[in-house]
DNA sequence: TTATTTAGTTCGGCCGAACGAAATATATGC
DNA sequence: GCATATATTTCGTTCGGCCGAACTAAATAA
């Protein structure tokens, strides 16, 4: 390893914070516009997401996870349930709870109308490959992602007011 | 180029797929929690992300970027100015506009305190890895920014009946 | 100069979504 | 079995943000 960073690096360092930033812009924008097609408030939105990556919740693990009261979950699921988004269920085990699951047509238009063309377009880019160069890639999306989820933990609970 | 897919190459692009959504999740997730932190409103954040990458803009190319009303556009300014994060400024040239751009305040906040852990952890992977490693991952990053630009263009305008 | 257009603000009304409190239904403990 | 605890819903209220309409100020055209 060399002791001082020749230019050609310097030159990829600066670039790749640009592309970064530009890479997450354009992620933010991507979902923003996929919740403005599905006319979802940014808190519906986050409570699909929810659904999704977690599976089937009962209302109040909606309620911790979304960071909402009560009351607010059930209008919030009855707005979803209107869309034919999600499913409301009682729980057979404890009938007071409420299971509240993804309807399948959420899962088919996911796939097909709104990631279709994402994921097309990543399979291009990664077919232009090596092995070598995806396996670079995959590290650095697996360990950028947990740099992410370290930072959004370590965020202040306050700005320092200035 | 062999003309079937080896097993490696196919565990490979299934992880890439799993990675990459969960490099987005991290991704939305960091910009959520930073709306939060600033204690703005998704479209007073959005207004804000304008800022930074177009500069200082007017009230009315504010409107049109953030598809507002000129009328909720004046709130969002107040809104915004209220907590000092932007300037009004009269246009010299065309005394009727009105100039928004952000204060330094801003910029300081969000290169330490914001963005600091974050531009570190990446710093550190980059540390590991070759100039040529360096360039697949510049290389994936816009390449990938690219395609989801044009998937979030292309998305329908309206979700097809199911 | 006067009339017209343009940029932005102010005002009033409206709507969606969040909340606390009270109500309902079910489960659990004694 | 009855009292108490838990999960969710219903109700009424509040608040923030968006909008259209009317208005002010400045630029441009006639």
């Amino acid at each position: 390893m060399s002791r001082d960073i020749s230019e050609r690096r310097k030159r990829l360092l600066a670039e790749l914070v640009e592309a970064g930033r530009e890479q997450s812009t354009a992620t933010v924008m991507f979902h923003t516009a996929v919740s403005a097609l599905m006319g979802l408030s940014p808190t519906d939105y986050k409570a699909m997401d929810l659904l999704e990556r977690f599976g089937p919740l009962t209302a109040g693990e909606l309620a911790e996870h979304a960071a909402l009261a009560p009351a607010s979950v059930s209008g919030l699921i009855d707005r979803l349930e209107r869309r034919g988004m999600v499913r409301r269920t009682r729980d057979a085990a404890d009938r007071r709870r409420v299971i509240v699951e993804l309807t399948l047509a959420v899962g088919e238009a996911s796939r097909y109308t709104i990631y279709g063309d994402l994921i097309n377009g990543l399979n291009e880019i990664y077919a232009t490959y090596t092995d070598e160069q995806l396996e670079t890639v995959l590290d650095f999306l697996r360990r950028s992602a947990a740099v992410q989820r370290e930072a959004t933990a370590r965020l202040p609970a306050e700005l320092p007011e200035p």
